[in-house]
DNA sequence: TTGTATGCGTTATCAC
DNA sequence: GTGATAACGCATACAA
């Protein structure tokens, strides 16, 4: 080699060579293979951890064709809706000994980040939030790799999801259920004219809109308005008051719950009161939906269990070959303050000293 | 092989057969080694994307004894903070070509999460709020192989810090001056009495809560308090109200934004007003302090920089083999409305309309 | 400018 | 129960 001052590695052969065995046989002590005596398993692993031996992963994987590693690629970590979710994804990732490998990509770059997860050898992917269609990613996956995608956003995918066919290794949340029980919520409170404020382009958008729109129909409740907001909206709360058009309506449906804190901010700064003048319910149920002032009134998804769920798929996957079928994941409405009983009625919850949240009413399965 | 229904990999070996040239020549052209004919690299290139052809991370890493991957240790993802670190991380990383392993272990499993890197190979390991020591880290890890810590949680390190004086590769916020110009600030908005709510029992909380008591001491102000929660606490906010020890004091400094947000609640709950009654101010300036009722006011650390410094430092490290110096970065109060003046005056911040933050006071270097 | 040959560290096959 | 040996897929030193 033409290289200078290489560190001498400790391999497989320095652990043998040291025990005084063969290659083979450390190899396999190590494995706990139990063809192998007591006494030499126990030396070779006495001499391995004298030498610092540490396997290399590089090496196994190559004969192996198995790295232990899990892709995870979702379009930011700074969202805490995401973020919920890859931590729940690592953890169960790590309990079965696999190590994550994450990708972060908005959708223009989606399709090299996936690449990068073949090239690492990942053996199972998850995409989360992912503007990719699925089974055009399995296909490009091969049938070694099992893909699976948490709340995916193609139209196509969700056009063929018609009556809850969805395709294998699809994990999503009953999103038009969990719209619809907080509408009925929000109507029971009193609510006739409402506001749905939008993020994104995708079905999921699409499916909470349309979910808002055919409830308050169907109570023969209105009018009914919808806003798409840009992505990053959320991340200005200062122009989101302006944002909610006169007359004020009686309820503002949010696509999530960062949205929906954001929003919060923005009519205060408008002087508009929450519960008092408009309610304000959001998505998600992050961890800040519980302490805003008011209190955020949500539909919970189960968020990191998403994640956890997610993984748990792909290493089911890995060792039956068989994708699990798709699940539709139920939320619950959480009841809290940004909504409150009586509509306009002026009570204002700040200083209002509710307990713990109401869970009620779960649906979807 | 014993085994069945393999899938036929298409390797380098295909692609050179299937341009009719050699397998090294296919290398280099792939590589864009410039000895080779445009012809051929033309060709070569066809090919590879005409078969699909998709390199092999592993078998390369083994030759090349390079991963192109990065380690990325921290507690939790589900905190805001280290999410946002761990984003700035990412990106930075993708953008130099690297791929991100991440593994999230409390301090008990830190040591076998390192493992984790040293085995896959990570070219370079980012320490985020560790326990480890990162030089005893270093020094598993080789020479070869760069580590940089994040916010350090080590007693043995921090003392030896003294003047300002880290070992290379570290990177922290200058917490004590942080902590010391929000005091002040407490302090000119006429607290006198004070609460230091701490988090962990590293020497990140020990320096932020010393800080406070000396600045509040030095001003001549008091009485100073400190109470330590546990890690989960600010989960928890119907708990917290009951936390705060009567006499409520003119100012509560928490040890970072999570908490204090959750304290917000857990005050409301237990009707004594931010900030009209207690001032709040927070640490980090997580996406939700802004929006947050009252809006908190807090110490800006340079979070999602934090992280694109560490990737980008452990790149450089990589490259040049050897590690940049230590950097304590800046942080800015951000005066918003959890903090009012006139202390104890009942002025109510609810319904105010602050435009933007006020920048304030920018620390450290 | 291209081809030949070797080795990276490991596991698996086959023999003993 | 253990040892020799051959891949795994790639990049490079060396030869041409």
């Amino acid at each position: 080699l033409g290289e200078a001052g290489r560190v001498p590695h400790v391999t497989l052969a320095d652990v043998a060579a040291s025990a005084g065995v063969s290659r083979a046989t450390a190899s396999r002590a190590l494995a706990e293979d139990p063809r192998i005596s007591d006494s030499t398993r126990r030396l070779v692993h006495e001499v391995a951890a004298s030498l610092d031996y540490v396997p290399n992963a590089a090496a196994r994987s190559l004969r192996k064709r198995r790295t232990r590693t899990l892709g995870l690629l979702l379009p930011s970590l700074s969202d805490p809706f995401h973020a919920q979710v890859a931590a729940g994804f690592e953890v169960e990732a790590a309990s079965h000994g696999y190590t994550v490998l994450f990708v972060a990509a908005s959708s223009l770059a989606e399709r090299r980040a996936f690449n990068v997860f073949l090239e690492h050898g990942a053996d199972g992917i998850c995409l989360v939030s992912s503007g990719m269609d699925p089974l055009a990613a399995r296909a490009r996956a091969g049938p070694e790799r099992p893909v699976v995608a948490l709340q995916p956003d193609r139209v196509s995918l969700l056009r063929r999801s018609g009556q809850g066919s969805l395709p294998d290794g699809i994990i999503r949340t009953d999103d038009a259920s969990g719209v619809e029980v907080g509408v009925r919520h929000l109507l029971a409170m009193g609510c006739r004219s409402f506001l749905y404020l939008g993020l994104g382009s995708g079905p999921t958008d699409r499916v909470r809109r349309e979910a808002a729109r055919r409830t308050v129909a169907a109570a023969g409740a209105g009018p009914f308005q919808a806003v798409r907001l840009e992505d990053d909206a959320w991340r200005r709360p200062e122009t989101l008051g302006a944002r909610i058009p006169d007359p004020i309506p009686d309820a503002i449906v949010c696509f999530d719950d960062k949205l929906a804190l954001a929003l919060l901010d923005g009519l205060r700064a408008r002087g508009i009161r929450v519960p008092g003048h408009v309610s304000v319910i959001g998505y998600d149920d992050i961890p800040f939906a519980r302490v805003s002032n008011p209190r955020l009134t949500t539909v919970a998804a189960p968020t990191a269990d998403m994640g956890r769920l997610a993984a748990s798929a792909l290493v089911t996957a890995i060792r039956d070959r068989a994708l699990p079928p798709a699940r539709v994941l139920p939320v619950e409405l959480v009841v809290r303050e940004s909504t409150l009983r009586g509509g306009r009625v002026g009570h204002d919850a700040h200083m209002s000293d509710a307990g713990e949240p109401l869970r009620e009413a779960s649906v979807g399965g």
